[in-house]
DNA sequence: GCCGTTTTCGGCCCGACTGTTTTCAGTCG
C-alpha cells in the first residue's frame, strides 16, 4: 500500500480477557487484509475458514490451546494455530502486525460498502490515498471515483448510493422482522400466474436468529414476469440488480432481498443450494464429487455430465447417501456424517409443545392478567402455561412483594379449580443477587411449583466472578431453571461474559434446566450450545418470557433455535403433559429435599 | 494457509450480474 503509518500500532488487545469471538474477528480481519494487500486468495480464504471454525467451536478456546486440541480441528493448521498462541499470550501475531501496518482501519471500513471490494479498495487507496468512509465520500462527491481506471460514472453514483444505504439502515435483522417483510414480499412473488414451486429460503429457512438478507426461490416456465413484478412491489426502494434467473432488491426497511427463478426440474438442486450454509454446502458439493459426481444449483451430474434427476431435496439427499437434513441443521457441525450414517435426531416440532413456562402478568410488567394468558395459552392449544413474575429486587419491573406471592398464589388456585383440566403453574423469575443468592427467603421459594433464576443486574463483573455468581445460584436447591443464560439482546448488547460451558456442567451437575429464552430478541441459550448441553444430559426449557398475550405464540422460535441445536422431543420440559410436569416438578423437589 | 481413500504437491465452488470494456474484471452469494 501506499503509505504506512510511522509507528508499528501498539497490541490491539489485552490477552487476559480476548474471547474466542475476539479472535475470529481477528482472524477475519487478517483475511480482509490479505485480500487488500493481493496475497495469495486461499492464504486469505484460509484464515476466514479458521474465523468460522473458531465461532463454531463450543469449548473454551484458551483452554484449546493450553492442550494443544485445537491443532486437532479442521481448518487450524500449525500456523494459525501458533497465531492464536501468540494472541493469547501477548495481544498479537507477527502478521497480524504487518498488515495493520499497511492497513488503515478505515480501508477495512471501506469493504463494508457494498459493491466494492478488495481490489477497487486497493485502487483508491493506492492513487488517491483515500483512508476512510468519509474519504471516500468526499472523493465520490468531488468526481475522482469516475476518473480511475475500471470506474465510471454509474459505479462512483453507486458507491455514494451505497455509502447513503449503510448509514441509514441495520446491515442484520431480528429473524422475526426478517420473517415479516419477506413473508409479504414472497406471496406477492408465489401468486405470479405460471409459479409453481416456491420456496422462502437462505438463513431463514435455517431459522438463523438473525438474518442479512433473504432468498426467495420459485419455478416458472418464463421468468420475466416474476422478475418484473417482484422489482415493482411497493415495498422496493431499489432496485439492484435484475436478470432472468437473479433479481435483487432492497426494501424500505433496509432488507435485501434476492429472488431466483429456476426450472421446475432444477427445484431440488436450486433449493438446496440457496437454503445454504454455504459451509453446508461446500461439504456436500465435496461428498458429491468423491461420489463421482458434480453438484451446482442446476442438478447433479455423473462423470459423463449426464443429469441425475432428483423430485425433491429428499432425493438429493439420497442419491447422496444420506438421510434428508432438515434446514435448520444445515450449519455444517456434524449433520452431514450423522445423516450418512442414519443417525440424524428427530426434531423436536412446533406441535410438540404443550405449554411454556415463564410468562409475566400485571402481577408483575406483564401487560395481561393471570385469566388472560392463561386464556390465551389455552386457544394456542397448550395445556398449561407457568407464570414468572419479576421478584422483589426488581422494582422497577414491578418485582412481587412477598405478600403479592401469596395473593397471586391463591388467584392461581381459585383459577386452577376453575379452567380445569388446564392448569396454571405458579413460577417466579427470581433475580440472582450479586452474590449469587435467590430473592426470597427458603419458606417462600419452597411454596413455587418452580423458580426461574435470573441474572438483571451489575452485568460488570469479570467472567469468573460472574461465572461463580451464577454457578452458586444453581447449586440453590430451590433453582429449577436458569433464565436467559448469557443476557445477550440480538443486535444490541453481547451478553455478560460467563463461561458458557461451565453453566452446563452446573446444569448437569445439579439437575438444573436451561431456560431457552424465546423472546425474538434475545433466543439465549444460543442454540450452538444446545447440542453439547443435551449431550451433558441436561434438559432445557422453552420459555417466551411474555409480557403480553401474543407473546406465548415467541415459544415457535424456541422451537425453531431449539430445533438448530438438534433437540428432540425428549430434551424439552414443554413436551411432556400438565401432568408430567407437575409430576417432574414434585420429584425433582423430593430429590431436592424440599418437597 | 490448509488438507489428504485424488496424500506431501497441487488444488482450494462457481455462476449471475454490472459496468466497464470491446472480451472481461470485479463483486456477490
Amino acid at each position: 500500500m501506499a503509505r504506512p503509518p510511522k509507528k508499528p500500532p501498539a497490541p490491539a488487545h489485552d490477552p487476559a480477557t480476548l474471547t474466542k469471538n475476539d479472535v475470529a474477528r481477528i482472524l477475519d480481519d487478517v483475511s480482509v487484509m490479505l485480500e487488500i494487500t493481493g496475497a495469495n486468495p486461499f492464504r486469505s480464504r484460509a484464515f476466514s475458514n479458521a474465523a468460522r471454525v473458531l465461532e463454531e467451536l463450543t469449548a473454551d478456546l484458551r483452554e484449546l490451546v493450553e492442550s494443544k486440541e485445537l491443532l486437532e480441528v479442521r481448518g487450524i493448521g500449525k500456523s494459525i494455530f501458533g497465531d492464536i498462541q501468540s494472541l493469547f499470550a501477548t495481544g498479537s501475531f507477527a502478521l497480524y502486525d504487518e498488515l495493520r501496518a499497511q492497513v488503515p482501519v478505515g480501508v477495512l471500513e471501506m469493504l463494508r460498502v457494498s459493491g466494492i471490494g478488495p481490489k477497487k479498495v486497493k485502487l483508491i487507496h493506492d492513487t488517491l490515498g483515500v483512508d476512510s468512509v468519509e474519504a471516500l465520500e468526499r472523493a465520490g462527491r468531488e468526481g475522482k471515483l469516475a476518473v480511475l481506471p475500471g470506474f465510471g460514472e454509474k459505479t462512483q453514483l453507486n458507491i455514494l448510493r451505497a455509502i447513503a444505504r449503510m448509514r441509514k439502515y441495520e446491515d442484520r435483522f431480528l429473524y422475526s422482522e426478517a420473517l415479516a417483510a419477506a413473508s409479504e414480499i414472497y406471496d406477492a412473488v408465489r401468486a405470479v400466474p405460471g409459479v409453481r414451486r416456491h420456496l422462502l429460503g437462505g438463513s431463514l429457512r435455517r431459522r438463523r436468529e438473525t438474518i442479512g438478507d433473504v432468498d426467495i426461490l420459485v419455478t416458472a416456465h418464463e421468468s420475466e414476469p416474476v422478475m418484473d413484478t417482484f422489482t415493482t412491489l411497493p415495498r422496493v426502494a431499489t432496485v439492484v440488480s435484475k436478470g432472468p434467473t437473479r433479481s435483487s432488491v432492497i426494501l424500505d426497511t433496509g432488507i435485501h432481498v434476492d429472488l431466483r427463478v429456476v426450472k421446475d426440474e432444477e427445484f431440488a438442486f436450486a433449493s438446496h443450494y440457496f437454503t445454504g450454509s454455504k459451509a453446508h454446502n461446500t461439504e456436500v458439493r465435496a461428498r458429491a464429487k468423491k461420489l463421482g459426481y458434480k453438484l451446482n444449483e442446476y442438478g447433479l451430474f455423473d462423470a459423463e455430465d449426464r443429469p441425475t434427476a432428483c423430485k425433491d431435496e429428499a432425493a438429493l439427499f439420497a442419491v447422496l447417501g444420506m438421510d434428508y437434513i432438515p434446514p435448520e441443521l444445515r450449519e455444517h457441525t456434524g449433520e452431514i456424517e450423522a445423516a450418512a450414517a442414519h443417525a440424524l435426531p428427530r426434531l423436536l416440532e412446533e406441535g410438540d409443545v404443550r405449554g411454556v413456562f415463564h410468562c409475566h402478568t400485571t402481577y408483575s410488567d406483564g401487560h395481561a392478567t393471570l385469566r388472560e394468558m392463561a386464556e390465551a395459552a389455552r386457544a394456542l392449544g397448550h395445556q398449561y402455561i407457568g407464570t414468572g413474575d419479576h421478584s422483589r429486587t426488581a422494582v422497577y419491573a414491578g418485582g412481587l412483594s412477598i405478600e403479592k406471592v401469596e395473593r397471586q398464589r391463591e388467584e392461581i388456585a381459585r383459577l386452577n379449580e376453575e379452567i380445569s383440566p388446564f392448569v396454571i403453574f405458579h413460577g417466579i423469575e427470581s433475580d440472582i443477587l450479586p452474590d449469587g443468592s435467590l430473592d426470597y427467603p427458603d419458606q417462600v421459594l419452597a411454596r413455587f411449583d418452580y423458580v426461574v433464576a435470573s441474572i438483571h443486574g451489575q452485568f460488570g463483573l469479570t467472567e469468573t466472578q460472574m461465572t461463580k455468581r451464577i454457578v452458586r445460584a444453581m447449586e440453590n436447591p430451590f433453582t429449577t431453571m436458569l433464565g436467559h443464560p448469557t443476557g445477550r439482546v440480538l443486535l444490541a448488547r453481547e451478553g455478560y461474559p460467563v463461561n458458557i460451558q461451565a453453566l452446563i456442567d452446573a446444569a448437569a451437575a445439579n439437575d438444573v434446566l436451561l431456560e431457552i429464552n424465546a423472546y425474538p430478541n434475545r433466543l439465549d441459550l444460543d442454540w450452538r450450545y444446545m447440542k453439547s448441553a443435551k449431550e451433558d444430559g441436561v434438559m432445557m426449557a422453552i420459555n417466551p418470557d411474555a409480557h403480553h398475550t401474543e407473546h406465548i405464540a415467541y415459544f415457535r422460535y424456541g422451537v425453531g433455535v431449539a430445533r438448530k441445536g438438534w433437540l428432540e422431543r425428549a430434551d424439552v420440559l414443554n413436551s411432556r403433559t400438565a401432568a408430567q410436569v407437575r409430576k417432574f416438578l414434585d420429584a425433582r423437589k423430593r430429590k431436592k429435599g424440599i418437597a
